[in-house]
DNA sequence: CGCCTAATTGATAGGTATCAACGCTTGTGG
DNA sequence: CCACAAGCGTTGATACCTATCAATTAGGCG
């Protein structure tokens, strides 16, 4: 059905570091630290006690579920300024790995004994919860969606909000994720993916000068297909 | 596309309860309230300020969203012990209607506010919203499922789960929301839903009645369905 | 250089949205 | 009390969309 491996986790697993492998650098209790991230690292795996929570200060993250059928649903992906690392029950249900190399806050704690220990943070906390629940309400429309190149336009709309460069009226964006992530975040096959992308850009609605740069020259154009 | 109006919502707007009026019996601050819910009542509106949070005692609400468009997403179901009006950025953005008569605890504070004035709470506070997190995520693997009947059978299983009557060996569930809800719940046409519940049945995996109960004789068997 | 993967495009079969019609229940008014 | 309207749920027929299989190109890496 859908696609069991991919490069980016097997590259990780076989990597510098080791698929199941401590965070390194993140001590075990105390002070939070500020940690490297590298492309095609994993944070925490799908089953992992959920005992770090992560302030991402740069780089993108792909948060993904895989069932025992073997499909993949990307669950969400991950940007500057976002905190990292929310699990009901203590256990993360998916697993994180990073797109592109980062840097990240990491905190030795789940997010409510980090509440209890740091008062200061709770309205960072408490604000950074609530825009989880936004966001994952925010896609389960875009999944909704009924047509796939619907789905696309959606996701163009969303990465442009998330990580958007304004500038003299048009705005352009990087495409750090792969097609196939793409795909298992919109829940259609990655061929569609491709081809969404070539009717918008032969509708003239965005430029692509390569896979993964974006431009739209004029936004008001995608504004009006929502 | 999608459904525009649906009855409940009309009854409720022209019921005993005026679609914009406050929730009856709700003080503008305090202590917490218990307040009795009717079927087709609307507890917040898309765009409203997010001044009050539920914790739902008994009954069945829904949460949407409607698009400019016209399109509408039900963003979840809310059962008995969940806690309902979590909202980024302190505006609501959906409308959250009881589906059937209902009770619940009215608190008059967002759920930051509450943290705050009530520290007793915040173990459950934030426990609710890691629930609220992990069950839109859930949601999006549901919606990520290649084929409709996959996305139905995986409805049947949520359902379950929530709100399931296990006797026996054998489960049964009450599905009070209409086929419209569904299939707005899974983004898939009214018809596939109706037509995906005839194929479970005469495939033995469910038994029902009538539209809105359902039983399943065998779990295992839809166990293996995953 | 040769292998592997990503991305794209093509062809086709199958699934699902859509339009349509019907039975059923509920509520309303004559 | 019955006729009627309205909405829900279901089923049928059909056209369109998309998943799937296949092939091609381009780029990265050992």
């Amino acid at each position: 059905m859908t696609h069991h491996i991919r490069v980016l986790d097997t590259a990780s697993a076989s990597g510098p570091q080791s698929a199941r492998s401590r965070i390194p650098g993140v001590p075990q209790a105390g002070k939070p630290v500020e940690r490297l991230i590298r492309a095609g690292q994993r944070l925490f795996h799908q089953g992992d006690a959920a005992s770090h929570l992560f302030e991402l200060r740069a780089g993108i993250l792909r948060q993904t579920r895989t069932l025992e059928s073997g499909e993949r649903q990307v669950i969400g992906f991950h940007f500057p300024g976002d905190i990292v690392g929310f699990a009901p029950d203590g256990i993360h249900r998916d697993d994180c790995t990073a797109i592109t190399d980062g840097r990240a806050i990491v905190h030795h704690a789940d997010a409510r004994t980090l509440a209890d220990r740091s008062p200061e943070l709770q309205p960072r906390l408490w604000a950074a919860a609530m825009q989880e629940i936004g966001r994952a309400q925010d896609q389960l429309v875009m999944l909704g969606r009924r047509s796939a190149s619907a789905k696309v336009e959606a996701f163009v709309q969303y990465l442009i909000e998330r990580a958007g460069n304004w500038r003299d009226g048009q705005v352009s964006v990087d495409i750090p994720m792969s097609r196939y992530d793409i795909a298992d975040f919109l829940g259609v096959a990655v061929e569609t993916v491709s081809r969404s992308f070539t009717d918008l850009r032969q509708a003239g609605v965005i430029e692509m000068t390569d896979p993964h740069r974006l431009t739209i020259r004029h936004p008001a154009a995608l504004a009006n297909l929502r």
